[in-house]
Parts: structure tokens; sequence; C-alpha cells
DNA sequence: AAGGGGTGCAACCGCTGCGGG
DNA sequence: TCCCGCAGCGGTTGCACCCCT
């Protein structure tokens, strides 16, 4: 649906309306225009042109100065809300196409609501016009029953609660943004398991960090996992699939959301049996089952129902209450939904998004005989999709704004593309409460240029920091982790992705 | 044809970070 | 170092339009 608030009137009206209509004294913007309340609501098409003759000779900012050197009744906010979402250049209205909306529901997976990041990625797209979109796409799909992630991504957040133990009830905004930056951080840790459903053959698992604090989020995802498949109580698998997420303050205080989708383990022994048995604070990468080369095809999930067949570890309980909590996108669902998740045969292809969706959100944890060590790997492959798709995005805007030849080299892509690449010689992290992983990576073409391929060596990365480790263990050449079976699939789900 | 609920977009609101004085 | 104002972000709400009965 396509509509414009925007009403035609002319200048008396709107100028009446402008100084006399304001049906609230204080809308959040303090300041006071002409000694007048400032208007609120919707923007006529004479405010507008204001705006746009106002930018045009001062450019954005300023935007309380707007009301001051124009006719303009408008708070500053709403100067720069209005601009950015309606009325600057280059601005794409109209449905998201598939390729669009398939990168919002894995950046998504990724970043959580990162509204403004994502958008950083959709030239042409605001984040408003993503946050309503995925507002949207949250109510459809439950009203339909029908997960929130297509299969294949699993999203998991563990390790909130465990740097933030179950003690904070109450964080202060210090600590929300604490909290906010550390989804974010989480997030790039997050476990994304894409499969072979025209996606890139993807898997991003978490490192294992804090790990001695609380059950780690390998066992967490364990739980989930047995609890999903009918070893434990949950009747939810959305329950399972609950990260720990420490609820922000507004939520903790109730909420006036349309969306409150929060909820909790009522109780521990929702995850009875459901922990595994050993801790493992290292591994060797190229040992693990997962990641050697003699299973490389259980590392992928070729689809949902691999996890019908049971195959996962034991658990050891989990004690004392977690507080666990829904990100936004995840709701409750009946079983019915994991019902069909379990028993619908393969969608069509033709309609890749609805119809994958329609399947499972996400799929459980894999079968491992080392949670922990196996949630200490992660690929970071959607951190340089995302990347690189915000280098395509930026090259396509760049040649949209100006018609002059702007540089876009391979070197600059590679310069950029490698800013988190460690290359040449041993990058060794240590820390002293952390865990060291010791494993071979061999960065790979992650951003197709030969200069790249020329450049990154094989190299051997001891790894506990993130963004070494998701450099490293990009894409391997030769399968050997099997996190990336081919790196065909990798170009041709970007390609997918952008549309090119 | 009417009306009532659903839907989706636009805008508002509150909060936080940051920079300048 | 503190304070203040601005910009930006994410959550929330209002309302016009759609669609079904």
């Amino acid at each position: 649906m396509s509509y414009t608030m925007v009403t035609d009137e002319s200048d008396d009206a709107m100028y009446s309306s402008i100084y006399n209509e304001s049906p609230s004294a204080d809308n959040g913007c303090t300041s006071r225009g002409k000694g007048s309340v400032l208007k609120k609501g919707p923007w006529t098409s004479t405010e507008d042109g204001i705006l746009i003759n106002y930018v045009r000779k001062h450019g954005e900012g300023n935007w309380n100065t707007v009301q001051k050197h124009t006719s303009l009744a408008r708070c500053g906010k709403s100067c720069r809300l209005r601009w950015a979402n309606h009325l600057r250049p280059n601005l794409k209205k109209g449905a998201f196409s598939k390729e669009e909306e398939q990168l919002i529901v894995e950046m998504h997976a990724k970043m959580g609501n990162k509204w403004a990041q994502m958008a950083e990625y959709l030239p042409g797209r605001t984040d408003n016009e993503i946050k309503n979109y995925w507002n949207t796409r949250i109510k459809r799909r439950q009203r339909a029953g029908l997960p929130l992630y297509p299969p294949g991504i699993h999203v998991e957040d563990m390790h909130w609660s465990q740097e933030y133990p179950s003690t904070s009830n109450n964080i202060t905004g210090v600590d929300r943004r604490r909290h906010q930056d550390y989804m974010q951080l989480g997030n790039s840790k997050a476990n994304v398991l894409f499969d072979d459903l025209n996606f890139a053959n993807v898997l991003f698992e978490d490192l294992n960090f804090a790990t001695s604090l609380l059950p780690r989020a390998s066992d967490i995802t364990d739980m989930f996992a047995c609890n999903m498949l009918g070893t434990g109580e949950s009747s939810s698998r959305y329950e399972s699939y609950m990260p720990p997420i420490l609820p922000s303050p507004k939520q903790l205080g109730g909420s006036g959301s349309r969306f409150n989708i929060r909820q909790e383990f009522q109780s521990p022994e929702q995850f009875q049996n459901a922990a595994p048995q050993k801790n493992p604070r290292s591994c060797n990468i190229s040992d693990h089952p997962m990641y050697g080369n003699q299973h490389q095809s259980d590392v992928m999930i070729p689809d949902s129902h691999t996890f019908t067949d049971g195959m996962l570890p034991t658990s050891k309980p989990l004690f004392g209450a977690v507080k666990l909590e829904l990100p936004s996108f995840q709701y409750s669902e009946t079983s019915s939904a994991f019902d069909q998740w379990k028993t619908t045969p393969s969608p069509p292809q033709s309609d890749l998004l609805d119809s994958i969706d329609t399947y499972i959100q996400s799929p459980p944890p894999l079968e491992i005989d080392e949670p922990g060590c196996f949630s200490s790997c992660d690929t970071g492959l959607l951190d340089m999709l995302l990347h690189e798709a915000k280098i395509k995005a930026s090259a396509k805007h760049s040649l949209l704004l100006s018609s002059s030849e702007k540089s876009f080299s391979s070197t600059a892509c590679m310069t950029d593309a490698t800013q988190n690449v460690p290359r040449g010689g041993e990058t060794h992290i240590t820390s002293a409460e952390s865990p060291c992983f010791v494993f071979e990576a061999f960065a790979g073409n992650v951003v197709k240029t030969e200069e790249l391929d020329q450049v990154w060596e094989p190299m051997r990365v001891d790894v506990i920091r993130p963004d070494v480790l998701l450099a490293s263990s990009w894409q391997d050449q030769q399968g050997r982790f099997g996190i990336v079976r081919e790196s065909n699939s990798m170009s041709d789900a970007l390609a997918l992705l952008l549309g090119g």
C-alpha cells in the first residue's frame, strides 16, 4: 500500500495551520518557532517545498535553524526525519524487492534491530522503512503462524547473559547502551546457518566469550535443541530458541508495544537433560569433527529435517534460573508451527523467501561432540557478505550520484575488505581469562579480486579475538573446514542478494 | 453500500552519544 | 570536568486506506 500523507493546501491555509493547529504544546521539540507552538502531524506539500528549498540553500544539518530561516513551524527533529525519510534525493520508493527482503532478513539475523545500520546496506532505503517492513513481517508471519527466519538462518545470542549474569533486572542507561553494543558484537558472533536453498553455505558460530560465566552458549544451544526435539519439556519451539538476552529497561517496565514478544523460561527444569557434558576451554578446530575435513557435510544444514533425527548431544542440567528474553524477532508460537516445521516437505523454489520462511525458523544446533569448541568458531561470513554488499552498494550509489568516474578500484575494495583480515604470518592473541583457540585458518578469496587472491596467504591464527577469528576463518579455499563448500556458491549467493 | 477490523506507513517520542563552550 | 544543545537511533503511536462481511 502506498499513499502519501502530504496534503495540498494553499499557503494561507498552511500557515494558518502551522501556527494555530498544534494539538500538543510540547511534542518533544521544545523550541518554539516564531513565538508559536510547532506544528506536528502530516507534512503538507508546501512545507516540503520550504524544507527542500532550505536544504538546497543551506545543506543538511542544523535542523533547528530551519524554523529560524524559514516560515516552517516544525522542530528540527521533524525536519530531519521528513528530509531523511521522504525528501532527500535518491530515495527508493515502493515495495522491497526480493533481494532487499532477503538481505534484511539476513541482516536482522545478524545485527538485530539495527535499522540504521541495515539501511547503509540498502541504498535508497531508510531505517524507518526497514523497521516498518520488519515489524510488518513480524506481524504477518505471526498471524500466519510462520517462523520468522528462513531455514538455515540460525540466530543465537547467548553471550549477553553470560557477561551480564542474571542479576541485571534493572540496568542503567549506560548498561543499556552496553547491551546494545554488546548485542551488536554478540550478533557478529551469532550462529547463522544458511542452508543450500539458494543461499550461501554459511556457518556462523559464536566465539567462546565469557565461557566461565553461567551456562555456556553452546550449553544453552544444546538445551534449546534438546527441548525442541522433544527431550525437554518445552512445548514451544521458540522458547527453545530463546537466547538469554537481557531485557531492556523499557521491556522490563512493561510495554506499550504492539509486539510484546518477550518470553521467559518458566523454570530451569525446562532445560533438564539439556547441556553438554564437556566443557572444553580450548580446541583445535582442525581436529573438530565439525570443522575437520572428514565431516564436511555435517557442518552445513542441508535442511531443517536433519534435526528431526534427534542427533544431538546429551546435556547437563542448567543450574539456577536463567532469565531469558526473546529478541525482537522472536515470538511465541504454538507447537503446531513446530510440527509443521518438522513435517513439511521441501518448499518450491519459485518463491524463495516466502516458501522458505514457511518451513523453519532456525535449525537447531549441529551435531557436535564438543559444543564449546564448536561454538567458538565463527566464520564471520555474513560480516563479509554485508561488507561486500556495502561496498557494492556504495559503488552503485557513487555511480548514481556522480556522472564522473568515481574510482572503485579493486585496491580500495581490497583495502577495505581486508581491514579486518589478518594476513601474513601468525597472529597470536592471548588473554589471561579467555581460552585460547588454536587452529589453522586459511583466509580465502572473500572479495573476488585477483589482488586478494594473490595477497591472502594461508596462515595460522591463534584466535580468541572475534574480529581476528571472523576474518581469519572467512572462507576455506580448500574446503578444509567445510564452512563454505563452494566459493562459487558464495558468489552466486552474493549475486542473488545484490541483484547482480 | 456501509461499517468495522486489519494493515501499513508516517510521524512522534524518549533516550543516548557526541562535540563544543 | 561539567553542562548544554544537537543529531541520530530505535520504539511506539496515530491514522488513512484496504478489505471483508
